[in-house]
DNA sequence: CAGCGCAAACTTGTATGCAAGTCCGCCAGG
DNA sequence: CCTGGCGGACTTGCATACAAGTTTGCGCTG
């Protein structure tokens, strides 16, 4: 976490945008304890922002608290890992439909803007560069919803996402993300270029559940960041 | 707002509860001025409850607040209400999907249930109770995702529908839902029945879209409830 | 030495008080 | 009568103080 904290603005969002970052990163993995009053002399504030972030992150379940116990980062439960999966792969599918069905004027600069992210995710790739790969990663997925129309779906997309992305943050500490992903990168954007729906729904299904088949071993590594 | 409040559980959840369900309602309809000193007296509370609960709502984008001026009940904004449809489209489609493809042990017990629902449904439809049949149709589509195994997720499109519902009361003022609701209904129930996932997604779809259809005629009535 | 009990420290929940900023109305002047 | 400026009331953001409950560890007792 960062220790410049920024003047103007509120206090609640600066220390909201920390924990969340680092809980999604991993920083503070899951079964660590959050001690209101640590945190607030940590991050130099007072208890109220430090609550009102906690209370948020409760409500993405990012972290559990029980009343004169203690707060925790929330260990990762493998049922949510499935609904996100399922939520992320139903709401894509459905803005590649609109993306097919329905091009506007800007469909044509959209996919090339689209192309290019691709592009620069396979340098990445190649270059072995893994945090670049999962930027450009993000980018990819967040542009299929641009090209839907529905640009601010992705939020929602960002906010069940982090279940799957601590997981990953896990699997990624000893091996880049394996060819198939590449792939599947490739045949989401050809299948936009030749308006496939069919196709291009299997491949974003397939895409979004593969974490799912490498979890038992994540499982097996980690086992105290899933709960007995 | 109901005014007596469960002393052992805790105020701000109870709060929360209280204001969502007010703005759900159109008992605090859009636009309408909270200020929390008021709330805080009136709900007997101090202002801290008040205050985590309204942070709660501005993540649901349910109210704005903007410092140092006021916070308001947030207007009816028609993207967030399309947002709010194509999210439950592709949820429940997705769902029935899942359903179709693999119909596991509990499968025609769950069936039969919503069987049930849709009857209920039916009956207060033809009896024109307008609160039993939402109640019912509630049920029916929450049942659509316990069928494909992700129950949870429901939470999620609950917490998107609330923009739909305060457009959908707003509707109801007038008159009860048309025939093609209650026919839809009976179609999705159908197409389980004949595991016909293709017509399911396509009803779906359309019932889902049908608020935007009524939406303009809504808006010229209420004009003050959506932002200039 | 083992087990029980009490007390102190730490946890979250709530209330109150202070600070900073914005808006509205009143009052004086032209 | 109209307009400009100033002051007070009201708003949210933050910090501090108090209350209630749980856990843990130490000390006493059998």
């Amino acid at each position: 976490m960062s220790e410049a904290r920024p003047p103007g603005n509120r206090m609640s969002d600066w220390v909201y945008t920390e924990l969340s970052e680092a809980i999604r990163s991993l920083e503070l993995p899951p079964g660590t304890k959050l001690s209101e009053p640590s945190l607030a002399t940590r991050l130099a504030v007072s208890r109220v922002p430090v609550r009102e972030a906690i209370a948020r992150l409760v409500d993405q379940r990012l972290v559990t608290v029980t009343p004169q116990v203690g707060t925790r980062v929330a260990p990762i439960l493998m049922s949510e890992v499935e609904n996100a999966c399922f939520i992320r792969s139903s709401l894509e599918t459905g803005a590649l439909r609109q993306a097919i069905t329905r091009p506007g004027a800007d469909f044509d600069r959209e996919l090339g803007e689209l192309r290019d992210i691709l592009a620069a995710n396979h340098a990445f790739f190649d270059a072995g560069d893994a945090d670049g790969f999962f930027a450009t990663d993000e980018r990819l997925h967040q542009a299929v919803f641009v090209l839907g129309g529905v640009a601010e779906v992705w939020d929602v997309v960002r906010g069940v996402k982090v279940h799957l992305d601590r997981l990953r943050h896990l699997h990624l500490r000893h091996a880049m993300a394996s060819g198939a992903v590449m792939d599947e990168h490739t045949q989401i954007v050809e299948a936009l270029e030749r308006r496939d729906a069919k196709s291009g729904e299997d491949v974003i299904r397939r895409h979004a559940h593969q974490i799912i088949a490498d979890s038992d071993q994540i499982r097996a590594e980690y086992p105290e960041y899933f709960p007995a």
